[in-house]
Order: C-alpha cells, then sequence, then structure tokens
DNA sequence: TAGTGGTCTAGACCACGCC
DNA sequence: GCGTGGTCTAGACCACTAG
C-alpha cells in the first residue's frame, strides 16, 4: 500500500525540476549522491532516474550523469508543423476568450465523468497564427475539481501547458484524439479568414494528466492548407 | 560491445512470440524458470520481461506471470474509428494492387535514405471499407533493402504488419504523420464514392521498424464523413 | 585517473492470485 | 500454502566522459 521508495525519491526530484530548482540543461545529482542523500542503494536510485527519463523529464548520459530536459510537448498530441520548423519561431497567439466559468458543454466525443461534471467548468479560447496568418482556432475545457484556484488570465511563457506544470505540479501522461475533415462553417471561415466551405482539419483531443480526474478537453480546427498537423511517436 | 545477456534473453523471447510458440493468452516462463534456464538473476530476467512489456509483446500480471498479448496496432499510429468499435467488426479490405517491383516515387513529405533508394520499392494498394462503403484508400511503398524476398501476395490475416511479424520478424517502433484537410479529387472521389471537393483526410505516414534502414511509407486518403480516426497515447 | 551510468550477481522480504 | 511478480540491499566489474 505505501508507495514504493524509488516513488518518493521520483516524486522528489520532479517537484524540484518543476520548481525550477533543477533547469533545463543542468545535472541531476548522480546515482552514488542519491544513494547517500536518501540512504538507498543504486538500484533504487536508478529505477528513479529512470522513471523520470522515461517520463521525458531527463535524458541520461553514460559517463556524464542524468541532465534536464524541456518536456517534449508531443507526447503523440498533435503538433503544428511547417517547412523546417519555421513555425515554432513565428507563432503567435491570441486570446479570444480569457479563462471563465462556463456551464459544461455536452458536445464533445469524450465522455467527461462525474466527478469532472461535479464541479464547475473552466474554458477559453484562442487562436494560433504563424505570422500575421491564423492558422488554428482552439477551445479548451476543464473542470476544477483538482485545481480549484485557477485564476490565472496569462500563462507563463504563453503556454497552458508550462503554466500547469510549474504552478500546479500537473503533468500530461497521455492523449486520445478524434480526426475529421470538415468544411469551414462562415464563422471559421471567417476567423481563420479562409473561403466558407474549404476544407479543414477538426480535432477532439482529451489530455490526460497526473491529477487522475483532471483531464482537458480541446477542439481543434485548423487550415491546413499552408501548415500541415503533425505527429511522431517512438517505442 | 557485445550485447547485453538481457538483450539476447529478450530476443530470444520475442522470436518466439513472433514465431507463434507463444501465443496470445499464454504466459511465458516466469522469472524464475527464466533464471534457470539461462543461469542469469532475476535482476537480468526482470529487465528482459519488462522491455518486452514496455515494447507492448506482454503484460506482467502480479501474482500470476507475463501474458503474451496480441500487439497493440495502435503505438501512436493512427485508427479508424467509428461508434463502439463497430468498424473492427465489420472492415473489408480491397486490394487495389497487389505488391509489386514501382519505380521509387518522390512524392511524399518525408525523406527516403540514400540506402533505401539503392535498392528496389515495392509498392501496393488498398481499399478499406466498413460494410459496403469505402472509407480510407491507402497507398504504400517500402525498399526492398532489408527484405529483399518479399514475394507475398497475400497476408496473414489481410495484415500487412501481422505478415511482416511473423514471416519477417519485422515490428513497427515508430511513427511521423503528417495530416491535412484537402478536397477530394475525380478519381479519389469515385474510388470514396463522394462527391468531388469533398473534404477529405490526407495523411502521409513514415512507420519506422525494427530494421534501421526499413521505413514504410504510407498515404491515406480518408472520408471522414462517418468514421473518425482516431489515435491514443500514454507515458 | 576519478566519476558517471550500464550490466550483473546473490541474496532477502513482501503483496498478489489461486487452489 | 505456494508460486508469481514487485521492491530492495550490498556488493562487483565494465564502458564511457572528462580533466
Amino acid at each position: 500500500m505505501a508507495k514504493p521508495l524509488y516513488e518518493l525519491i521520483k516524486d522528489n526530484l520532479r517537484l524540484q525540476i518543476q520548481k525550477g530548482e533543477y533547469k533545463p540543461d543542468e545535472y541531476l545529482p548522480s546515482e552514488n549522491d542519491l544513494c547517500r542523500e536518501y540512504n538507498i542503494t543504486r538500484t533504487t536510485a536508478r529505477k528513479a532516474l529512470e522513471e523520470l527519463s522515461k517520463e521525458g523529464f531527463i535524458e541520461r548520459h553514460h559517463g556524464k550523469g542524468s541532465k534536464v530536459v524541456e518536456r517534449r510537448a508531443s507526447l503523440g498530441l498533435l503538433n503544428l508543423k511547417g517547412f523546417s520548423d519555421v513555425v515554432g519561431n513565428n507563432v503567435k497567439t491570441l486570446i479570444l476568450s480569457e479563462p471563465s466559468l462556463v456551464p459544461w458543454f455536452e458536445n464533445h466525443p469524450f465522455r467527461v465523468s462525474e466527478k469532472e461534471l461535479s464541479s464547475p467548468c473552466i474554458h477559453f479560447e484562442r487562436l494560433r497564427c504563424v505570422g500575421d496568418s491564423p492558422v488554428m482556432h482552439e477551445k479548451n475545457w476543464f473542470s476544477t475539481i483538482e485545481i480549484s484556484e485557477f485564476y490565472d488570465k496569462e500563462f507563463i511563457d504563453g503556454s497552458f501547458f508550462k503554466t500547469l506544470s510549474q504552478k500546479y505540479h500537473i503533468e500530461i501522461v497521455g492523449s486520445e484524439q478524434e480526426i475529421k475533415a470538415v468544411r469551414a462553417n462562415s464563422k471559421t471561415a471567417e476567423l481563420l479568414q479562409i473561403e466558407p466551405d474549404s476544407p479543414i482539419l477538426h480535432i477532439f483531443i482529451r489530455f490526460m494528466t497526473s491529477k487522475k480526474h483532471l483531464n482537458i478537453y480541446s477542439e481543434l480546427l485548423c487550415n491546413t492548407e499552408n501548415y500541415s498537423v503533425g505527429n511522431k511517436y517512438f517505442v
């Protein structure tokens, strides 16, 4: 029943990373350091570090140590992708509506659990642009059940997920998506500055988080005329 | 330089699974069995089994053993999805063109390596139907570099990937995708029995395999009117 | 050469599933 | 009660990185 030792070590280290006590490119204490610090054997220290590596917080380097890395955003989730990452440096985000309480919304293919429905729903909308061209309209919903005082109107570095990690110590641990090609309706066409009835991607996503009962529900409408949506996965 | 012991054990076990010597739902030898069989300690046996589990070949069950599982096809790759898996039982596949040698094709966003280009290209096309409705047109290409005598015209259980695994002991270990929404051209519209200019999903995929230099390149055209394309991922 | 992570041995105790 | 996998100890040797 009690948490295994290596889980405690892992939780400690992860929290220190989330708080910024170890920053990207810095090295964590070595396995032997951890053995001394926690009075454990290398097997236990290694187990903690190996799992942190599997979770994407660190990279292990033979002969050097365990380096903290910027947690890759693409955990099997979809990313906008242009030629040679031009997108990454040139993305602007417009807030269409700030995070605020709304009635729970039913129009989502993923079932929202009773637990989630029992607390109010926070919603926000954004428009992602490359240069001056809008390419993605994004809507997000999540329950306040695990995160009762979400009063942020601005995000750390503009990133909702980074805010969840650094302020609330909540991580994305999985996702589930449904993708369709549809015709843009007039409102979407106007937002994305395209012709009505143009083909666009319609994507529903459920992001699972490290809080068992907290999911982030998103709906994306993408103009893929110039930029496609990409996805990578490795065993 | 030499392969670690646990890798050898792992390779042996995986091969036995691929050959069908251990079938889905059967249990592998226990950790202690492996210790005796290979003259190793439990640490080494565990390492082999844990990695096989991570690779998706087995499930570990406390108090019971390591059960062989049908390797989930959804390794971060896209799957057709209808309401409540109605699709799974009702999918028919039409072969539009059998596997045969063709000149290498350049019209793919993923760069084909020099190594791959140095050997001839095999191509085949299929049409996936749910009931009598065609929903996906699939084109595939791969190099004969690692698989010089691919003469199969039919696949085991109709599955290309199952054939790769069981006959050639090659597994899918990752994938990379690009997704767009486009208008169906007349040829595609005819194949999928939809109106020309209907919005359809256009997906390019590179499947990475356990053979370092072998990739499977696919192009999918999907009518998502009634069925969407889905995707799941867990850490 | 000193320190790091990677592999491996030989034990121990525990929690879980099943008969 | 017995066998299974899960956790943990206390060592050893090796391969890699860097000063």
